[in-house]
RNA sequence: GGUUCUAUGGUCUAGUGGUUAGGACGCCGCCCUCUCACGGCGGUAACAGGGGUUCGAAUCCCCUUAGGACUACCA
């Protein structure tokens, strides 16, 4: 059976690069059976938070992209967090220690930073010297009577070729050459990274380790880590990277990067994931609109492309559209409720006390946003009391002679029925066609700038019955007033 | 600099030796329509360059170019 598994490290929020590795792992474990494990790698503690934690957290759940095992669920692996792991770690660094694979290393950070600089300004690629390879017992004892804290590094060997079998990207091959001795435990006792998840993944029977392609390079110290354990080596699947639109690495710079954020501007999870899905994997048919449950049916780790993808948003609103006409009409009240409220349009109270009113009103305006925070903009034209004409052509419609009666006519027939609503106002304008002969475009479009000042807008009608009977003949006069 | 990955329209991609190089977003046009949007229909636009291999290369190999990732007591 399949076991993948997703471990963020908890230094910020989800990203919508990790989700994305989130959902592939999800979709890969669900299409073949598998199981899905959830572990938080805080080895860092200086950047770790438990905010970022539960951030992540929140994500995936928001995402509907729930796991087997893990952090929360519990599972025959606990615990969950790395930082709580570390009797765990502990005798394989000694098994490591203990047959010479591994050793203690004294230098200073300065020492090594200085070497560092060194070999960079020589033009060549820094390896560790290998100082501390052979240390005597008396030299290391000496050393710690100093009261200098070890790490501990692997002891990497010589010309060793090392051959990633990677699922995505083929073969990719290394030479151990290239890799200096490197810190499996920090000064504090704590392991790097790069050994906790090999001891975690193995421990935890991780057949497939689908992860971003920043782990690529990793992957050849984790393999040796692997070897000299005497670990079985799980199949790798590197991820290309989501770019911005200059081609880097998605960051800050390019806008949103967390889905908290586009879940904040209104974008729908299912769409996310959705477009998620896309980038960097593609179905077999023409088809591109998929839910979760049929991506889960669909997934495949052999059409996930290596290329990175540069993160399209005008494709993301576009789905994101779909998704915002096709969802239950409740469901849209509901989420657009708190925009409204946020722009200071509705009160709570309102929102409970007019309810069929709101659903008109998102009715009629959520075929025109891409997503959700975008609804403010367009309603903006109900709530302002003063109609403000928005460019010449719309002053242009109300020069036209007719113009005033046509107003006249309306208002009375406005001020005459007693409530406004589909019918009644359809019925109201046949009789303006009929009292004043304008029909077509001359009938509507000084009735459409008359009430809202714009020359576009939403179906005229909607925006008469969701202005209600005082405002419209408010606004008529207001434009008789002033704007005639 | 070193290691390593990548290369089909502006973007996401299909394509695995023989296709009029397909789809989607965007853009443009038409239809629907009071307008805009939605929706429908149509159009625009690509195999990075150069060498091979082959009867035949987007597809296989090499080089060049361009871009990315990594290069921490971060993940």
């Amino acid at each position: 059976m399949e076991r993948v598994r997703f471990a963020p490290s908890p230094t910020g929020h989800l990203h919508i690069g990790g989700a994305r590795t989130a959902l592939f792992n999800y979709l890969y474990a669900k299409r073949t059976g598998g199981k899905f494990i959830v572990r938080i790698e805080d080895t860092d503690l200086n950047r770790s938070t438990s905010e970022s934690e539960s951030a992540i957290i929140e994500g995936l759940k928001w995402f509907g992209i729930n796991w087997d095992e893990g952090i929360e669920v519990g599972g025959p692996d606990e615990p969950y967090r790395s930082t709580e792991r570390n009797h765990i770690y502990e005798p394989y660094v000694k098994k490591l220690l203990d047959e010479g694979k591994a050793y203690y290393c004294y230098c200073s950070e300065e020492e090594i930073e200085k070497e560092r600089q060194e070999s960079l300004s020589k033009g060549e690629t820094y390896k560790y010297s290998g100082k501390c390879r052979n240390l005597t017992e008396e030299e290391k004892k000496e050393l710690e009577a100093k009261g200098i804290k070890p790490v501990v590094r692997f002891r990497v060997p010589d010309d060793e070729p090392i051959i990633i079998d990677d699922v995505v990207r083929g073969k990719v091959e290394f030479n151990s050459n290239d890799i200096g001795d490197f810190i499996i435990v920090k000064s504090d006792g704590i392991p790097v990274y790069n050994f906790a998840v090999v001891i975690d993944d193995h421990l935890m029977k991780i057949t497939t380790v689908i992860r971003g392609e920043e782990h690529l390079s990793n992957t050849p110290r984790q393999i040796l880590i692997y070897k000299a354990l005497g670990f079985d080596i799980p199949k790798f699947a590197h991820v290309s990277l989501i770019l911005g639109k200059d081609r880097t690495k998605m960051s800050k710079r390019h806008g949103s990067t967390w889905v908290e954020q586009y879940r904040d501007a209104g974008y729908l999870p299912e769409a996310l994931i959705n477009f998620l899905a896309l980038l960097g994997w593609s179905p077999e048919g023409d088809e591109e609109i998929f839910s979760l449950e049929e991506l889960c049916e669909k997934f495949s780790l052999d059409r996930v492309v290596k290329n990175p993808a540069v993160f399209d948003i005008d494709k993301l609103n576009y789905i994101n559209g779909i998704y915002i006409r096709k969802s239950s009409i409740d469901r849209m009240v509901d989420l657009c409720i708190p925009y409204l409220k946020n722009a200071g349009y509705i009160t709570d109270e309102f929102a409970k006390e007019n309810r069929d009113w709101i659903t008109l009103l998102v009715s009629t305006f959520r075929e025109r946003i891409s997503y959700l925070s975008e609804i403010v903009n367009h309603v903006s034209i109900l709530f302002n009391d003063e109609v403000k004409l928005e460019d010449e052509e719309a002053a242009s419609v109300l020069k036209q002679e007719h113009v005033e009666g046509l107003l006249d006519e309306l208002y009375d027939l406005v001020k005459v029925s007693d409530k406004l609503d589909n019918e009644i106002i359809q019925n109201i304008f046949k009789e303006l066609k009929n009292r004043t002969g304008a029909k077509g475009k001359s009938l509507f479009m000084p009735v459409r700038v008359a009430l809202t000042g714009q020359v576009h807008g939403a179906e005229l009608v909607n925006i008469i019955e969701l202005l209600g009977k005082d405002n419209v003949l408010k606004r008529i006069e207001y434009t008789k007033k002033n704007l005639l």
